[in-house]
DNA sequence: GGTCTGACATATT
DNA sequence: GAATATGCCAGAC
């Protein structure tokens, strides 16, 4: 099985992240020991199972530019409306105000 | 087991 | 703010 410990950890990180909260990438991978390692928190969210969709909130991690979904646009509308849904002000753009994240 | 790809970041121009 | 270049790490083939 592809999860490793790294993978774990990040998921572990997202799911401690406080609701009405987004953190970036940058902020997971550095939480998990690898600040350089955005890209591979970003790929191991993306091979996100759906049985742990269920348990963490991926949907408040954002790129360093807001909601990035370079390869789901339809997964960019379900996180933007969800963080909106728990209160995080996400503008028309996808970004996010900065009182929200960092 | 090597190579390509990717939900990125940071620095520089 | 946008475009370009480089580094980083994990997952899929």
């Amino acid at each position: 099985m592809s999860r490793t410990r790294f993978t774990r950890a990040v998921y572990a990180a997202v799911r401690r992240i406080p609701p009405g909260t987004v953190a970036t990438y940058g902020q997971i991978a550095a939480a998990v020991g690898h600040p350089r390692a955005a890209r591979a928190v970003g790929t191991a969210l993306a091979r996100l199972p759906r049985h742990l969709a269920n348990q963490v909130p991926w949907h408040r991690v954002v790129g360093a530019s807001g909601i990035s979904a370079r390869d789901d646009p339809e997964r960019a509308a379900t996180q933007r409306e969800k963080l909106i849904d728990e209160g995080v002000a996400v503008t028309a753009g996808g970004r996010i105000r900065r009182d929200r994240s960092r």
